[in-house]
Parts: structure tokens; sequence; C-alpha cells
DNA sequence: TTTATATATGCGAATATCCATATATACTCT
DNA sequence: AGAGTATATATGGATATTCGCATATATAAA
């Protein structure tokens, strides 16, 4: 879905600080950032937040380009953007690498992976 | 002014993306980063906005302690805290390293280092 | 002490952002 | 086709942010 006719302007330092500016979109940017690709419904387990909410905060960040999405089946995954800025990329990784208390908990709703179940809403409570 | 009294807590992610979120203070805080110290009323003179905004966005990143500041005589200069967490540094520093033509057209308004007048709004326009 | 320059802040208005709900779309399976 | 699950978006209201103006304070010079 969403298929990239040209190539979109690079992101400006203002436009990436006011998308990660929101504890919800930063939340999500993070744990994507460490767990390399995740879909709506494992973001809205994860951070305990309604599905309208998340996909959003998501649908901002990918008309942004900041993350990339890929449908498989009924699911939709989110990835960071490789191609962002380095210097985006940098603040993204700095960032997560540095701070990965702030994700513990919300790891810990998510499912292992690997081990994902047919339905999703099993991981949740 | 504005005597340290205790360790403050250290700055979250969101905090600081918040702070650069709005586009005065992340001019200021970039162009900060790259002179070193500035004044109110070079940045004032820089941005070419009026003085309450900027002094008020200033004493934000302070209350944050993003910034210190220090006052000489009728002047107050601001700087980047350099007890800022590491990732916080680095995503100032990166973002400055490879946007460097966004402060170009700001660099312009600025009297020459060390060629400070002694009314600065005569670098003014 | 008066005047000029520099900086900070109180306040109401304008603007931007975020949210919850309702609803639409897309896919899967039977 | 119909039911269940997953995702996206529209809408209107609540909240937060930012702004300009007026003004207060501080330092310096006359």
């Amino acid at each position: 879905m969403h298929i990239l006719i040209a190539e979109a302007k690079p992101m400006t330092p203002l436009q990436l600080f006011k998308l990660l500016a929101d504890e919800t979109r930063l939340q999500c940017v993070l744990l994507i950032a460490e767990q390399g690709e995740l879909c709506v419904c494992e973001l809205t387990c994860a951070l305990k937040q309604i599905q309208p909410k998340i996909s959003r905060h998501l649908a901002m960040l990918r008309k942004a380009s900041l993350l990339l999405d890929r449908r498989q089946g009924q699911w939709v995954y989110y990835r960071i953007n490789p191609a962002l800025p380095d210097w985006a990329l940098s603040c993204i990784q700095q960032t997560l690498a540095q701070n990965s208390t702030l994700l513990s908990p919300l790891q810990q709703n998510l499912c292992a992976m690997g081990e994902r179940p047919q339905r999703l809403s099993a991981c949740c409570a």
C-alpha cells in the first residue's frame, strides 16, 4: 500500500522534533526502532492506548516518511524509514540507546518475537 | 543569577523534543550551539523576532536546564548546558552538523565575533 | 537622578494539538 | 455472501501552546 511516487523532500529538524514531541508517537517510534517492525495492534497493546489513537499517530509518522508500512494479510507493519537523513536516524538511535528504561514497561506487553498468535488481541490484557 | 540549588532530574526525551519542536527555540538552540554563547539581543537580531518572544523561549530552555545563562553587565549570555545527557547533546550536535544551511541566513545577521559594538542594536536592521 | 538599553513577565487572544467517538474500509475465514 | 478482526479517517470538543502588547525590572551612561 502507499506507493511511493516520487522521492519526498528530506525531513527538516523542526519536522522531526515536532513528530517526536508527542508521548504516543515517541513511544511508537522508539519501540519500532528497537523491535525492527511492529503492527498497529501490537503497538495498541504495548502502549495500552485505543486503536484509532495509535493509527492516527502512525499515519502522521507515515505521511512524514518517518515510518514505512507494509501490509501482510490483515496486519500492517510499520518500520523506521532507513532512507531518513543520518542526523535523524542518529537522534532516534542515540535516544533509544540511552533511554532503554523508558521502553521496558512497554516491551512487557508485547508478544515474544516469533510467537505471534493468529488473533493478536490475545496478546492484550 | 539563577543559582542551582540541587541537581535537577535528567531531561527526558519527550521534554527535549518538545523544547526543540518550536521554530524559534530550535533556531536559538542551534545558533547558540554553533556560536558557543549568544545574548538575547543578538538572537533577537539574528532571528528577526521581537525581544519578548525570544526572551520567553530562552526562559523555557533555561528552566528545563537545556541552556545556562550568565549575566555580563546589561547583557545575559546563553549557552548549551554541557551537563546535558549524552544522547541530548548528540541530538543537538548531529542536527547542527548536518543542517548548516538552515543557520546561514541567521548567521548573516550576527555581529562578527569579537566585534560586538557597545550598542548591540547597531547590529540589527 | 534622569535617560537609554537590555531583559523578563503578566495577560488575553489567536492558533495549534490532541482526544474520544462514530464510522468506513480492508482482509480472512467459513 | 456474511461474520469477525484489523486498520483508517472524519468530526467536534477539550486542552495546550504560542503570540503580541504592555509593562516591570535591571544595568549602564549621561
